[in-house]
Formats: C-alpha cells, sequence, structure tokens
RNA sequence: GGUCGCGUGGCCGAGUGGUUAGGCAGAGGUCUGCAAAACCUUGUACAGCGGUUCAAAUCCGCUCGCGACCUCCA
C-alpha cells in the first residue's frame, strides 16, 4: 500500500489518486454479463482488467471485496418487434428450455472461460434473480422519495424531476436538454413508452404482459425489474451506498451507468461510487465487436480454431489483452493474436531459463530499478502494456546472461525470477505454459534420443542427426543444439 | 443532429513538451557441421495545415478520416 495508485476516473475524466473510503477495505463492483448467449472476446476484455485491477490491489495489501454479478433477468429487448420480451425469456422460448435453464447454461459456459483465462472468482457473484426483493425495496425507496411514479403496474424513474435538484449526465457529459431534442432521428419504439412522463424516463419495474413468463410478485404488478436496477441494488447491498470502485465496459457508461447513479442517489441521496472505470471496446477492422453487429468471434471459438487460421490458448489471448491499455480500442486480427502467441511463449522461455543461469559477482545490468518501473506502469492507471515491455527487457538481460554477453549476481538473479513471478503470473494472472512437455516418460524417452544423436553427430553422421532433429519437429518437438548440450521444447 | 474519443514506422501497440517503449514481421552480422534459438546492429513513425514554445507525436486552432454512445450490448 506504499505504492501511490492513479486510476482514469470517468466520472471526473481524469486521473485520480486512488484513496479507498475505509483503507484497507475496498469495495469493487463490476457489472458481469447477461447470460444469453456465449462469450465472445469482448466479454473478455473488462474480466481480465478488472481481474488484475482485482489481483493488484490485493497485491498492495487491500483487503478486497469484489462484486461482479450475473444478470439472468431484466434487462428488456425491443429486438422483438417492441413486444417488451425479456431477453433471456426470448431465449428460452426459441430453444424451448426453461429460462432459469438457459441462464445456467450460459453461466456455466461463462464460467469455464473465466477459468481458462486464469480469472479469479469475485468475491460475490449475486445473481439478480436472486435479489429481486432488494430490487423491489429499492424501487420502494425511490418512490417515496419522489423520483419515480407508478403507471398501469409499472414503474418509471422521473428523469426530468430528478435533474431538477441532481445532475443527470454527470457520468456520461449528457445534457439533459439534448436528449430531449437529440437524437431523434431513428428512436426506436419501445412498449409502454405513451405511459412515461417524459422521453427520457426509465422503467424500474414493468408489469408482465400475459404471455411474459418470468416474472415476480410486487406492490405494483406481477413483472420484472428494469434494466439497471439490478447493479444499484447488489452493489448497495454488499458494497453499501457509496463504495470505491464500479467498473464495466465504455458502452454502458450511457445509459446504463448513468441510470445507476440516479437511482443510488434516488434511493439513498448519496452518489454510490467514488472512482468509475471503464474499459474500452475490442474491435473488428475499427468498429466494435458486438453482439447485435454479429462480427463477434466467441472465446470457444478462439480456443478451438474454428472459422480462424488457428487455435489460440487462452494465455495467449489473456496475453494480448494486456499488451494494449485498457482504455484503448483493441483491434482483432489473426496476426495481432499470432504477435502475442510468439510475444509469450519468448517470454517464458526466458523465465525457463532462470534455473540455468550462472551467477557472477556484479552484474551488468541494474536489475532492481526495473521492480519500480513495473509499479510506476501499474501505478499509473493501469499500463499493462509497460509492466510487459519491461519484463521483455528482464527477458532480454536472462537472455543475454545465459549467451554469456552478460553477468549477473546471485541476489540479481533472486531478483529477476521474483520480477516474473510477481508481475508476471501473480498480478498480470498469466499461467505458467512449460514449454517443455512435463511428464517423466517423455523427457526419459528424449534424453535417450538426443543421446543417440549426439553420438551421431560425433560421427559427423550429419544425415542421421539431422533426419532425428526433423523427425522430431514433426511430432512437434523442437530442438536446439547449445554450447554444452541440447535443450528441446513442445512447440 | 448532439456528446465524447481516436488517427503513431509493413502489422499490433505504448507514449506524462526535450533523451530507445515493447512485440510481430523484414534486413545485415555473431554463434553453429547445418538449422533453430539467442545476442548485436538496422527503419525519413507520429493524418494534414497553421499557431504557442528555445524545443511538440505530446499544448491550442482549423481541415480531413475513423469510431463509441445517444437503442439491448463488455
Amino acid at each position: 500500500m506504499n505504492q501511490e495508485l492513479f486510476f482514469y476516473n470517468s466520472l471526473s475524466r481524469k486521473k485520480e489518486k486512488f484513496i479507498p473510503l475505509n483503507p484497507p477495505f475496498v469495495g469493487m463492483y463490476v457489472c458481469g454479463p447477461t447470460v444469453y448467449g456465449e462469450p465472445h472476446l469482448g466479454h473478455a476484455r473488462p474480466y481480465i482488467t478488472f481481474d488484475v485491477v482485482f489481483r493488484y490491489l490485493t497485491h498492495l495489501g487491500y483487503k478486497v471485496r469484489y462484486v461482479r454479478n450475473i444478470t439472468d433477468v431484466g434487462h428488456l429487448t425491443d429486438e422483438v418487434e417492441g413486444t417488451g420480451e425479456d431477453r433471456i425469456q426470448r431465449k428460452a422460448r426459441l430453444e424451448k428450455l426453461e429460462p432459469m435453464e438457459v441462464a445456467q447454461m450460459y453461466a456455466n459456459s461463462f464460467q469455464e472461460k473465466y477459468d481458462q483465462l486464469n480469472i479469479l472468482h469475485p468475491s460475490i457473484e449475486p445473481r439478480a434473480s436472486g435479489h429481486i426483493y432488494e430490487q423491489i425495496a429499492m424501487i420502494e425507496k425511490i418512490i417515496a422519495n419522489g423520483f419515480a411514479y407508478v403507471v398501469n403496474g409499472s414503474v418509471y424513474f422521473d428523469v426530468i424531476k430528478y435533474s431538477k435538484s441532481n445532475s443527470y449526465g454527470e457520468l456520461s457529459g449528457r445534457v439533459i436538454e439534448e436528449l430531449i431534442a437529440g437524437a431523434g432521428n431513428e428512436r426506436r419504439v419501445l412498449e409502454g413508452q405513451e405511459e412515461k412522463r417524459n422521453k427520457e424516463d426509465f422503467a424500474l419495474w414493468k408489469k408482465a404482459s400475459p404471455e411474459h413468463i418470468m416474472h415476480w410478485p410486487s406492490p405494483w404488478s406481477e413483472g420484472f425489474p428494469g434494466w439497471h436496477i439490478e447493479c444499484s441494488a447488489m452493489s448497495t447491498k454488499y458494497l453499501g451506498e457509496t463504495f470505491d470502485i464500479h467498473g464495466g465496459g465504455m458502452d454502458l457508461l450511457f445509459p446504463h451507468h448513468e441510470s445507476e447513479i440516479a437511482q443510488s442517489k434516488g434511493a439513498c441521496g448519496k452518489p454510490p461510487v467514488r472512482y468509475w472505470i471503464h474499459n474500452n471496446m475490442v474491435t473488428v477492422n475499427g468498429q466494435k465487436m458486438g453482439k447485435s453487429l454479429d462480427n463477434f468471434i466467441t472465446l470457444e471459438q478462439l480456443f478451438t480454431g474454428t472459422l480462424l487460421k488457428q487455435a489460440y490458448s487462452p494465455m495467449t489471448v489473456r496475453f494480448y489483452i494486456l499488451q494494449a491499455h485498457y482504455r484503448s480500442t483493441l483491434d482483432f486480427s489473426n496476426e495481432a493474436l499470432q504477435a502475442a502467441e510468439k510475444a509469450y511463449k519468448r517470454l517464458t522461455e526466458s523465465y525457463d531459463l532462470i534455473g540455468k543461469l550462472k551467477t557472477s559477482a556484479s552484474s551488468t545490468s541494474d536489475i532492481k530499478v526495473l521492480r519500480q518501473k513495473c509499479y510506476d506502469a501499474l501505478n499509473d492507471d493501469l499500463n499493462t502494456a509497460i509492466v510487459i515491455s519491461h519484463l521483455f527487457e528482464a527477458g532480454r538481460i536472462i537472455n543475454s546472461v545465459y549467451a554469456g554477453t552478460e553477468t549477473i549476481t546471485a541476489d540479481d538473479l533472486k531478483e529477476l525470477k521474483n520480477l516474473f513471478d510477481v508481475f508476471l503470473f501473480e498480478i498480470l494472472g498469466m499461467r505458467y505454459e512449460k514449454s517443455a512437455a512435463s511428464g517423466e516418460d517423455v523427457s526419459q524417452l528424449m534424453e535417450l534420443l538426443l543421446s543417440l544423436r549426439a553420438e551421431a553427430k560425433a560421427k559427423k553422421d550429419f544425415a542421421l542427426s539431422d533426419k532425428i532433429r526433423a523427425e522430431l519437429l514433426k511430432l512437434n518437438y523442437a530442438i536446439k543444439d547449445e554450447k554444452d548440450g541440447t535443450s528441446w521444447g513442445r512447440n
């Protein structure tokens, strides 16, 4: 905690020094997925980004309560001719499954991908469907405070009234007058629009229509919660009325997060969040990867190589995401993934060499300065790309020592290993993928082959030694002749 | 139409006014029986035009191009 950490706060649009409300405790809420579809590459970005935030804060000694929800209700869809049908319900109807069965299926799928990407489990992973009571209670408070009204069993947030005493738009930079006048062009027609007092108002509770099968009792109607209330209710329940960090994708800034602020203030009279942190989008040919644009690639496809030039391992994907700063757009391409794959392999191969290095009385490079440089990069709004560049510098030093062009002390060697262990594995959350095959059998067989090859080489039977090398390569084992012996690894 | 942001060398991608980001790819070299790897060296990069400054990729203005949000979306 002796590090001075700065985050870019979307609320102030500035980098701000991070000071928790109640140190050493930190409350962090991240908008989790709506489980109605397969996780795609775009989803990986926020969960990896905030995983690193979680890991780093923990590393610094903070006691972090990290809440990431699963939205398995709510979120009206307007995809089905304005029927106001719940997204999960729609999917369920199409797949002829119980709605909660669909939600569970995709929640499992997300969980599996989180694990593969080495994303730590949050402290609490609440489901919206399990917090209907809390959402209703919050809506009641908002009504009691006069910021919401009931029409035909539905409840709407009164944005105009709220904005008289509060600034609706403080997060997204929206100006209420422009919301009213603006856009205009292709605003889609949502069901129940005519019930609202103002176009800008949004639903807190919707009365279920007869064909709507996901619904719960409430003081106003059999119905379901509105688009944004679940996050407000669950974050308040587990983190309090005001908490430290709220994260999510930039596309949630408006209206989702703006409305969360309004709801929380409308209910509790306090700003809910001190630091709003938003990650940028993954793009394809410069355009956002998204469900509605149908240009997304699922993580399953990525990991198995379906529809792609090749498969990319979860760690390749994680590394690729961490090589960019989280607030920049990141363009997807095979070339970019391939570059990331090679780059990470290079780094782990350097790491593997650490145990083989010979130490000297002095070091030719300043190792200790690298550690603070890595901290500096993380402290400056979580610049993982810069951390990685320093790790490459460390890798270069390792390789040079191994090649004999540089020297290192025993102390610095420890420091070097620690640098990788702490920054690459613990904080960036990369999983160590050993380049050599594990398994005693294989390595014993390999030693046998290599000794036979060494004999052939000694007899200058290069035809045979090259054949062994070539055949091994076909089996995906690469061997390298070095000064004192031959090393090998899986490709 | 409104709000916000971006435009960096073949590609991806950092860059807080002055000194090398980094990775991938390419070129040359060292090492090697040959490879591979590694190491060393190597690129007129900052959309365009003005301005501020001793000094700008970095600040300001304009122009062009692209994108995000304004509607479910990470």
